[in-house]
DNA sequence: GATTTTAGTTCAAGAGTCGTACTTAATGAG
DNA sequence: CTCATTAAGTACGACTCTTGAACTAAAATC
């Protein structure tokens, strides 16, 4: 909690890191003026990151007046964050580079009981650990993303129903010890919930952009919402934030399957929708929306049950957004197939709604990320670590000839 | 934006100032222990602090083996925070020392129109500079909570409907101006929503003490949140969140004043009430509160009115409830003399739309701050800057004998 | 080829924290 | 009463980090 000199360090490397990602690459005097760091500092700071094996020079460009600048970039594939999920019925890993590119995906379909799903999950932490060795890359953090109730120690999992496990209390330590020795120890590992995990790979992952403030909707037969708030998970007091699917909101009179009248779920859920439209229920909820989707261009009963789902889907998303004021939402689930004619209906009704206090409604837009988003969050969790400079970026160090190859740089502990 | 020695000195101090608020007065060697810092660096950062007036020295109390610490405490008196607030129908102000404590409290009714307001805010500040003269006093911020949209930069009111000025682009700029200038530039005025004030007196003074997750919510004519997360203000993206006067929730048909049908406010804000009880308004919405209330007793059709009133403010406590998952809700403004009549059907509601998902409800509370509310968390506001080391705290140089007494300390500057 | 312009580095100064050694002020044992 | 013990607080040198100014480097322009 007491900051250092070190801590500034840290904090300014954090701008000079973020700006190239944000940013794109720039030479040194640019950098300086992007960050407001002085020329100097930005030199020594260059320096360092460019010893542990972050940035990489390109070309000096010539072409305007004066002593052309050495453009320096984010160096892919030397340091890598790792994402892993573990769910009911697959598990799922994702590498990212520095820059936040995709460089490994992995999934596996969990079959058996869930004890063979951690099982699974352990085995993509190895198959990571085999393709990116130490010896030539360097792991800045390692997440899994669990479906449950994640305490804030980020070690302990209260409530995870969905994975049926006995031990919940337990699964935080013995998951994260089993992942953990897959890794060879090579960086500590973190938990986080699955919703957090997705809201954060949609809202900057999608666009590439960094939205601190944003809201993630995933529609199946219920509705969740992940909220990010200064990147950070909204959890509220016990954890049950988010839980938006039995808000009164939509068709007042519509009956939900918990009992109650006028949840939103009973609006906008799948089986409200395909009620909507009058088609029957198929396989998994994407495969039941993408049937209604086929249906759509030719049939205007579907397409007048639709616009009635979108206007309900506006009115909740009108509300989340008077509450919470986010920046950016993002459907996913089902809503992504039916995007085409849900979109403009629940855009119309959201602007309609905000449009009194003045108020710039917020992006609506797609989740593109499907059975990966989970991990692909978890392991921008990381990354986001190093760039608003929580934790230092390691160093890696080039193996001279001499000494283990594996070994990390430590000589700073 | 980038961080130097001098923002890890502020941090550190800052440590040292909230230890000493929260945990209470220590020995420099206890504020060592406590905060982390080397003893080395707590003795001078208390000396420094000590220097600028912030601290007084208590009684050396021995007792124990070892040399006997000299405990410092926050000095009362010296550093004082503004806190005004602007309404419909009164203004108020609130000085509050370093601990906390509130030092002096001023009010006054608004008759006139809304220009009047912004001149009887200017008198109160007035009134808070002659009656805390500069040569004995320094102010570490002033802050002004206002009932509508605030934007982030805090200088800016996007839309103050109920104020009913005309020029509400500039209402942030003008009122500023105007009451900086009562201040002798003694400090920079700030800009807040009056419900997030409201919202952070509670966490500190009021009924939402010691609970981290907690919403208020405040009944004039309109209908404004404020969220607290993890102890903090919870601001959205622009600083927005909370403006949940306009959900979609409660009577769909309802009209709006902002032109919208549906709105909560339009169920449940001050207006709305009066209708569904049958009285005129008179005066302030308090005092048009407790005429209704006084009316109830004996006026069923007035109970009945209150009964649907309080539904729908249920029905929006749900609302939120699922949405954000506070501990605890505090009802403020014109709810509180109408508690006896609202509470229980609300309560009612709020239970049965939780009751599926089996989460305890909140609890539902009144505030009992009364008009003072906003305008404490208006000058919690500033010190909480000072708190959290967002601002340096200002120095008070004692005036030894020469130079201008109402100067101040700004060498480093 | 000299001049201008911009990029990047070197260097000394200044601000911070920290651990160690030292001083100070109390208690307690003999 | 004297002296050891214990704990609080301070002085000081070592170290880290940023910064502005001076300086060097490398291109375009005249």
């Amino acid at each position: 909690m007491p900051a250092t000199t070190e801590s500034v360090r840290r904090h300014n490397a954090a701008l000079v890191l973020s700006s190239l990602r944000l940013r794109g690459p720039a030479t040194r005097a640019q950098l300086a003026e992007r960050t407001g760091l002085a020329k100097a500092t930005v030199g020594v700071i260059v320096a360092d990151l460019d010893a542990g094996g972050a940035l990489s020079e390109e070309e000096t460009r010539a072409g305007a007046r004066g002593r052309p600048g050495r453009p320096v970039r984010l160096a892919g594939s030397v340091h890598l964050s790792l994402g892993l999920e573990i769910n009911v019925d697959y598990v799922a890993a994702v590498v990212l580079d520095l820059t936040g590119a995709v460089v490994h995906t992995s999934t596996l379909p969990v079959t058996g009981d869930a004890s063979s799903a951690q099982t699974l999950v352990v085995r993509l932490a190895q198959e990571v650990t085999e393709r990116f060795p130490a010896d030539r890359h360097v792991l800045v953090g390692a997440h899994v993303a669990v479906p449950g109730l994640v305490r804030r120690t980020e070690r302990e999992v209260l409530w995870a129903p969905n994975l049926a496990l006995h031990g919940t209390r337990r699964l935080g330590s013995d998951l994260l010890d089993a992942v953990g020795e897959a890794l060879t120890g090579r960086v500590p590992v973190q938990i986080s919930n699955d919703a957090n995990c997705a809201a954060l790979a949609e809202a900057f992952h999608g666009q590439a952009r960094d939205v601190p403030d944003a809201l993630y909707l995933t529609g199946t037969v219920g509705i969740g919402a992940g909220i990010l708030h200064e990147g950070r998970l909204f959890g509220g007091a016990d954890g049950f934030a988010g839980e938006v699917g039995h808000m009164p909101v939509g068709d007042l009179d519509a009956q939900c399957g918990c009992g109650l009248r006028g949840c939103w779920e009973a609006s906008v859920g799948l089986h409200a929708m395909l009620a909507a439209v009058g088609l029957p229920e198929v396989g998994t909820p994407v495969r039941s929306a993408e049937q209604v989707a086929r249906r759509a261009p030719d049939e205007p009963s579907v397409r007048e049950g639709l616009e009635l789902v979108g206007r309900h889907l506006g009115a909740g998303l009108a509300t989340l957004t008077q509450v919470l004021d986010p920046e950016r939402i993002v459907l996913g689930g089902y809503f992504v197939p039916l995007g085409e004619w849900l979109l403009e209906p629940a855009r119309d009704v959201l602007a309609e709604r905000l449009a009194p206090s003045g108020r710039r409604p917020p992006d609506v837009g797609l989740s593109g990320l499907g059975i990966l988003a989970a991990a692909t969050g978890a392991a921008e969790l990381s990354l986001r670590e190093v760039f608003t400079g929580t934790t230092p970026l390691p160093r890696f160090v080039r193996d001279s000839g001499a000494g283990h190859p594996g070994r990390r740089a430590d000589e700073s502990g």
